[in-house]
DNA sequence: CACCAGGCAAGTA
DNA sequence: TACTTGCATGGT
């Protein structure tokens, strides 16, 4: 095993073992999950949850019933996601997909293969990198590793890669040297988000006790 | 008051 | 290619 697998399984198991099990993703079907997917872009869980109910409460939280729903309406159940006029537009170009390209079949669209499946989702004007592999791991349980914002941070201020490192870049270093297993990626990214929002912020330092801390100095290199 | 939150696309040089 | 900007609510 290299030394980044080892560091990148220590990660992990500190992680877990400061946290415990994430068991993401927060949503109670595939197409919950893939709607709070584009939700949630830049925005805080939170105010994606009171979109979300909103939408359980009127009933329409099903492809058929948001597929009708005219762009104005749309946008005003989900404004306290934010970016609300841009958001619905983005939920109406993938619900185009799933309508025209798939006959509403939720299902069949995601039994695809992963990479059919992502590239597909991509091609979807709205949907980038991290809202196709959310969709890819969390809606249809195939192994990709998602990269966010806090994955960047995490691992450039415990400098375990250089600050230039894109997402594409990022999903290869964790891809290439964790065992292939949703299940593992799975846990692994709803971490990395627990130990972004409380302990390794934005405009603070560090943290007191971090539980990454040193993870650099235990096996070298990146 | 400023800054942040589980991005993405479009515009500029 | 490599920056920059708009999008917007709600919490700290």
């Amino acid at each position: 095993m290299t030394g980044t697998a080892e560091q990148l399984q220590e990660m992990y198991e500190r992680l877990y073992g400061h946290f415990g099990a994430q068991d993401w993703w927060p949503g109670e079907t595939p197409f919950e999950v893939m709607v709070g997917a584009i939700l949630t872009q830049n925005t805080n869980w939170k105010n994606v949850e009171r979109a979300i109910d909103n939408l359980k409460r009127a009933g329409i939280l099903s492809l058929a019933a948001m597929s009708e729903l005219p762009l104005e309406l749309l946008a005003e159940y989900i404004r306290p996601a934010g970016y609300y006029n841009i958001k619905a537009v983005r939920l109406q170009n993938f619900f185009t997909l799933l309508n025209e390209q798939w006959d509403g079949d939720l299902e069949f669209f995601l039994s695809q293969s992963r990479d059919t499946l992502r590239e597909q989702l991509l091609s979807v004007k709205g949907i980038g990198p991290e809202t196709a592999d959310s969709m890819v791991l969390y809606a249809a349980h195939l192994p990709i590793f998602v990269v966010d914002a806090y994955t960047h941070r995490i691992l450039t201020r415990h400098e375990l890669i250089d600050e230039s490192f894109d997402y594409h870049a990022i999903q290869e270093l964790f891809m290439d040297n964790l065992e292939e297993d949703s299940r593992l990626f799975n846990e692994y990214h709803a971490l990395i988000v627990q130990v972004g929002k409380e302990c390794c912020k934005k405009s603070k330092p560090a943290c007191a006790d971090c539980p990454l801390a040193g993870l650099n100095g235990i096996h070298s290199i990146v």
